[in-house]
DNA sequence: ATTAATTACTACTTTAAGGTAGTATTAATC
DNA sequence: GATTAATACTACCTTAAAGTAGTAATTAAT
C-alpha cells in the first residue's frame, strides 16, 4: 500500500524545483545530491517529466530543468498519473483486475471513503502546497 | 498505490472459507476455481496462512484447510501483516524509507487523514464483514 | 574551433514479486 | 496393504520495477 519509488521520487524532484524558483535551472547532478536520488535513476525519471511537459529541459553547458508551468498549477496527482499509479475510478481494494458496477468487491463499502480522500489529496496538493515541507531525503 | 497480489488473494480465500462456515474443510482446488487464483500460487500462500495460524489444514485423501478461530476475530489487518503490507505507524506517502519524528516527508500532514481511515478499515473489517460480499472473482 | 558540462538515448543488470513444476508426505477409502 | 486425493516442500521460471553504464547530442565558455 505504496506509491512506486519512481513516483516517490518524481514528485520530491519537482517539489524541490519548486522550492527553487528562484534559479531558472536546475540541474541533475544537484538534485541527486540533494535529494539521494541515484543520479542516473534521476536523469531516467526526468526525461519522462520533459516528455509529458511537466519540465522542461536545457541541454549543454549551464543547462539542466525547470518546472514548465506555476507550482501552483502542477497537481501531485499529474505526477502519479505519468507513472500510472494515480487512484482510478473502478480501482478497489480487492479485484486485481477492476471493481465496477456488476462485480463490487468485498470491500467496496469501507474503502470507499479513504479513496475519496487519498484522491482529494492528490488531487488537491499542488508542488506549491508542498515546496519546501518536510525534509529533502 | 495498491495491495499486493498476493494479500488480495489471501483476503479473498480467507473471505470465501468464512462464508462456507458450514463446510467443516475447503480444499484448494475449490478455491483456486472458485476464485480464479491460480492452483499451485494458492496452495503457496495458503501454506503461509497455516504458518501464521490464521488457517488449519488436514492433510490427506479428504483433507483441507479451515479458519483457525471465529471469522469475527480474523481482521483483514491480520492478514495484510502477514505479508508485511500492513500501513506502520511511520509509513509515509513520500519517504521511500519512512518519516519519522526528524524527518517527515512533504506530504505528511495531508497523508494523516486517509492514513487512519485506511488503518480503521483494515483493523476493523473482520471476514465476518466481508463473507458473501461482493463476487467472488 | 575546442573544451567542458550538461541532457538524451540505448542497452544492460539486479532485485523482488508473481507464478510454475515436480516430488514427498499424509490419511481416508477400498 | 494399495490406491487415491489431499497438503507440504524444494527448486525453478517469468515479469516488471529499480537501478547502472556508456555513448551521442547539445550548448555555453574559453
Amino acid at each position: 500500500m505504496q506509491l512506486s519509488n519512481t513516483s516517490q521520487y518524481a514528485i520530491r524532484m519537482l517539489a524541490y524545483m519548486a522550492d527553487k524558483k528562484d534559479s531558472p535551472l536546475i540541474n541533475a547532478t544537484e538534485l541527486a545530491k540533494v535529494l539521494q536520488i541515484p543520479y542516473k535513476f534521476l536523469t531516467k525519471i526526468m526525461t519522462e517529466l520533459v516528455k509529458a511537459d511537466l519540465v522542461v529541459s536545457m541541454r549543454g553547458r549551464e543547462g539542466g530543468y525547470s518546472l514548465s508551468k506555476k507550482a501552483s498549477d502542477i497537481k501531485v496527482d499529474d505526477i502519479l498519473n505519468i507513472f500510472h499509479d494515480s487512484i482510478q475510478e473502478e480501482q478497489c481494494v480487492l479485484g486485481i483486475g477492476f471493481c465496477n458496477g456488476m462485480c463490487k468487491c468485498a470491500l467496496h463499502d469501507q474503502w470507499m471513503e479513504p479513496k475519496l480522500l487519498l484522491q482529494k489529496m492528490f488531487r488537491e496538493s499542488s508542488l506549491e502546497d508542498i515546496a519546501g515541507k518536510g525534509c529533502k531525503i
